[in-house]
DNA sequence: CATGAATGAGCGTTCATTCAT
DNA sequence: TATGAATGAACGCTCATTCAT
């Protein structure tokens, strides 16, 4: 009588070895033996739940990116108006570097691979078209757009993405406070910018 | 007698080769036999020129930020008014990944190595610090700075560097002549705000 | 279920395989390839059993004085008399350049290496303390000795080492038996002479 | 118009810089780029003065050789009587280690390569028949041998090799002017002993 | 004579993957 | 399921040797 969900158990056991050691040593030094002795199982049983390191990799992405949208849709999605989801849209984009570290480790390895790998590169594009479909979700309603709103959508993740990098390579670069203050300011100045 | 400079055409065929290499196949499928090969030489003379192969990454990463630096001052340097300057920079800042391609394709790649390598992270922040400086140096001219500007001449490159990835990866993700409309817009309009 | 002991077995094939490779071609030609053809096996299998190249290296010759000292504790310890251990243990060093030729030969390659290697050369020096403190102890014996037979416990090992270093070079360059005769005639008549 | 003797003091030059990187680095670490630099000449001119490595380490060998061998022409030879010679001799042998340390260090490097190289195992079979014929020369005048005084001509040789080496890999074996006392009283008092 | 750039075979070592147990 | 021993291709790097200058 076989545990239920012991094979999804066992393949997240791999999964977040595996992110460990990509932030530790990056995916230029990502080698199966490390990943099975940081989940502590042998490294065969790795080709059991996975049809090889690429497939780990793919998967690493997938459930870093699955992660981060439930973020969104647990802290942003509850809120009532568009207003509140934005503001608090834009805290939580501007946080992740601090909050969530790993995770820009773990993207920016990857933007690395997805320049010459399609399919990484397909898994972040439907991520980043994610993030702008659900974003024009939010702000376009009920509003006849002239561009800008529909620019603002991806312009936020630009912002966003920017940020975090410069952040993560150089947490002095720029005081978090103060620029998450800055980042909402450009933002909701821009929106809310008359028609030229 | 050695031909004047035949070492520095030697190194900068080697640089050369590693770039197209890297763009073909990323830093962490990158081997000193492509290089080599790319640059129609042996492996043994590589090492002539270069200590190993991780000098021979750091050498191209800084002369991709040489580069990058040189068609700044070239272009932006010249003009009179911080005004032009500063939209003529805008406008460079956002052709880049369309211009030049490769410099996002080998700067993502590095972004990846930096988060594990210091010394990669150390050229990395040195460059977004310079890049910082040098708007500042001409944004803040003759002005009594309530912060903004100094914010700007980070935001203008986090905005860059974010659409520039997202472009990268998906040339499709935005019109690139609409979006050069809407960063502009959008920088132009935040630094002529009314303080609040 | 792995067999009990396949490690040793393996090392141990791995061992005797370094060993006929010294012999053949010396240290200084010694690779990893030849060994693991030489032991039949692959090269990638030798580091799971060993450290590096070195460390198979340090392996060798410690199983070489190992297997030396063993064959003295087995033929010369079990004897009565220190007259008679004595007489069997310089019979048993004058012949081992006979007995076992590969000794010698291994032996003078770690030799050349010990000069500019601090761990073999920390191996061969305890080896030669070991065997002067084993003759030490049974040469002393209730003696009030005058230094002489303390430089005795030295001498028989140079005598042997030498005579068996010549010999090694050029097995005609002295008669076996003959030699042996002077070499029990030199140390027996100085270890009865008279005091001064 | 080439200077008289060029060609051997540049050969002499290489030979003395191979000497020192064989007692710093060994046989098996010795490199042409490493002698080259250690003679402040180039790779290349090397190749004008030897035919190849083997040709610079043969006569490395072969110069050391005939060093030891002047020296005791220098100071043995002009000695009056077999008594002086020998004694002169004892102590000189004794004494090598320490006086020069580099010949050990060296003739250490070419014995374990000489047992499978068989052309370095010429010329040290050649060293010690030199050295047992000399010996014999002056220990056999007017003498009616019984064997033992041409067995003490490779006596002493393998008691001062062994004692040498044994020296040359710990300084703290044995103390240098006692063993230099035993030596000569072990060898003596063979030498005079009475017939059986 | 003399240089040192250039070659390329071969080194020690790693690692994704397989498979007998 | 689960293990980890085993493989062997490929890696970064070294080095004896050559040769254009």
């Amino acid at each position: 009588m076989p545990k239920i969900g012991m094979e999804e158990i066992r393949k997240e056991q791999v999964i977040q070895a595996a992110k460990t050691c990509i932030v530790e040593k990056g995916i230029s030094n990502l080698s199966m033996k490390d990943i099975a002795a940081e989940a502590n199982v042998s490294t065969g049983i790795i080709y059991h739940y996975f049809k090889n390191k690429e497939d780990v990799l793919l998967q690493v992405l997938k459930e870093s990116f699955r992660k981060s949208h439930e973020q969104v849709m647990e802290t942003v999605e509850p809120l009532k108006t568009s207003s509140e989801k934005l503001m608090r849209h834009l805290e939580n984009i501007h946080r992740v570097p601090k909050d969530n570290p790993d995770f820009y480790r773990i993207f920016l390895n990857y933007l690395g691979e997805a320049a010459h790998h399609p399919e990484i590169r397909k898994i972040v594009v439907k991520f980043f078209r994610n993030l702008k479909a659900y974003t024009e979700g939010y702000l376009l309603t009920n509003a006849k757009d002239d561009g800008r709103l529909k620019a603002a959508s991806i312009l936020i993740y630009a912002l966003g993405l920017g940020l975090g990098i410069m952040w993560t390579m150089d947490n002095d670069f720029y005081d978090l406070d103060e620029m998450e203050h800055r980042f909402k300011e450009l933002i909701t100045s821009y929106i809310h910018l008359e028609s030229d």
